[in-house]
DNA sequence: TATTAATATAAGCAAAACTTATGGATAAGC
DNA sequence: GCTTATCCATAAGTTTTGCTTATATTAATA
């Protein structure tokens, strides 16, 4: 065997720089620092006695072995990623990660995961409460339910469904506080939750062509959408909240939507995944659950189902 | 970049278990422990959640999926290989590395490197004093000069030259210690290097049809063959030693051959050296000139100088 | 049945792969 | 021209991985 081969470790570091032509990328995208990329590299170079980058202002250029040696690389690792893909099928049995934020981990997926436990006893689903999006990749999450458009394009994402974002308050308030319009809440305690985005009282006031006096001190920030829900179901103020999360609340009467106005396009709940685990036909298995339980919710109109496939 | 790349520092030991499909064969290839190439492989069988090997007795067999990544990692390996030697090939110039024992190093080899410097100034030779046989192809070893047969046929190896052995002395010996025929040497201080193997005064006492009696004492080990060539120069005793490290001290008269008596076949002195070197280009100038040198030194006769390429 | 050969496993050590902190070089903005 | 921001390089420290050693287990052989 080559003994050059001692070194094939160095080589992840390699192809994503050159990739890229910038370790902070590659550092980025391999999740490890800028400085472990140019080491690594370093050391390459040395084994080799080659010089395979070369500076150009703030970015590495290849040389021209530097490209050479990449596209061989490129297509070992490719041959390694087929050989992989062909033993890896795993059985649907065993365990799958989940990842999710807390707000819909505890009040929607948690309460209906017995029907999922109940139906595929060989598949024990673990729950891990993160927003981290880049942690799927690296780490053995098989599954992220994410808010928003997840960024990283090198695995299966698909839109789950967007749910509308209005506020909703307990029906208590509504009339203790006289609330009649929009303009009404601007007296009411008003809850958001750390860096809301275009989710924030301001945008909503907005549509109503209002503005949150700079004034307002009755203000209660939360860090998470939970917490804001269970502040408001104790009679706490109002805040903006998506559909799936309110909706059992709604429904039972613990809280009131005072206002058809919702901000558009609502919250994107997005699904991801690795298409090339090892464990697929378990994600799969998850998946298509998961599917089902929004449109059996609610959540997702059957027309809408459509989107599924993104 | 697939996660499961982050791995691939496994696939060595896996690809050498595969080929001998025997993990103390992959060891040995390897140059490490057994033990190793064992929890590396159950490593690499945990990360992918695949049973890559069975025990069949004493050997592991290949399972299916075993024997499907073995393809997909061999291919990958050549491939790599293939990059590293388009991109490998260094210029003349650099450090040149060359092992050989002790006392050709120092006997033979050392006295002459000046030429080679004046020769090729641009190549600066290292002499590293070892016998290890394995160090050539996991070092920075380029070159090695070794006593015997190599074994490792994974690097280029030929024969240099077949050295006569035979019993040398400090001239004012003979007469004092009357040495007229073989038997007269059993009353001399006998020097032997350690681990002398066919070249033992035993072997070449028996080409005289003679043996060494039981009681004999004066008896000196040394434990490399320029130390007996050293203490025989000082008149202590006498020595059997290979022609190219005496050929000197006899044609300046410091040493005598009391006897045409000599063992055979001779000393094999081989020449190694890893053919996929990035320093290729070096090696082949100081191997060049190795073999002329030898030549020059009547080491070597020029109508043997054909068999240099073994 | 005892011995030998081969792999498996646990514990410990060494080397490699990182991280953190900081410096140097370059590009962009004022 | 100076300041700020961005990117890589390097040193030192920490963590993880890759080994070694010692021993246990399994299987083959005499």
């Amino acid at each position: 065997m080559d003994k050059r081969l001692r070194h094939i470790a160095l080589l992840r570091c390699f192809a994503a720089a050159a990739k890229y032509e910038s370790y902070s990328q590659a550092a980025q995208r391999l999740a490890i620092t800028q400085a472990a990329v140019s080491q690594q590299i370093r050391s390459l170079e040395e084994v080799l006695a080659v010089k395979l980058f070369v500076r150009h202002g703030r970015s590495m250029r290849l040389t021209p072995q530097g490209k050479t040696l990449y596209q061989h690389v490129d297509d070992a690792f490719t041959t390694l990623s087929a050989g992989f893909d062909k033993v890896q099928v795993e059985p649907a049995e065993g365990v799958l990660n989940v990842t999710t934020g807390l707000s819909f981990a505890s009040i929607w997926l948690v309460p209906k995961l017995w029907k999922f436990s109940a139906r595929y006893p060989d598949i024990k689903v673990k729950i891990i409460v993160s927003t981290e999006l880049e942690s799927l990749r690296y780490s053995d999450i098989d599954v992220a339910i994410r808010q928003g458009d997840a960024t990283d394009h090198r695995v299966h994402q698909e839109t789950l469904f967007i749910d509308p974002v209005f506020a909703v308050c307990a029906p208590q308030l509504v009339e203790t506080a006289r609330i009649a319009q929009p303009a009404d809440l601007l007296n009411c305690l008003l809850v958001e939750a750390e860096d809301p985005g275009r989710f924030s009282w301001a945008n909503w006031f907005s549509l109503s062509d209002l503005t949150i006096p700079r004034h307002k001190r009755d203000w209660l920030e939360v860090s998470t959408l939970e917490m804001g829900i269970n502040a408001v179901l104790a009679g706490q103020g109002i805040c903006l909240a998506s559909y799936c999360l309110v909706k059992d609340l709604i429904n039972s009467g613990l809280l009131v939507r005072p206002f058809p106005l919702q901000i558009e396009p609502g919250q994107r709940f997005s699904l991801l995944y690795d298409p090339n685990s090892p464990r697929k036909p378990r994600i799969d298995i998850f998946t298509d659950w998961l599917k089902q339980e929004l449109i059996d919710d609610c959540i997702v109109s059957p027309s809408d189902a459509g989107q599924f496939a993104r």
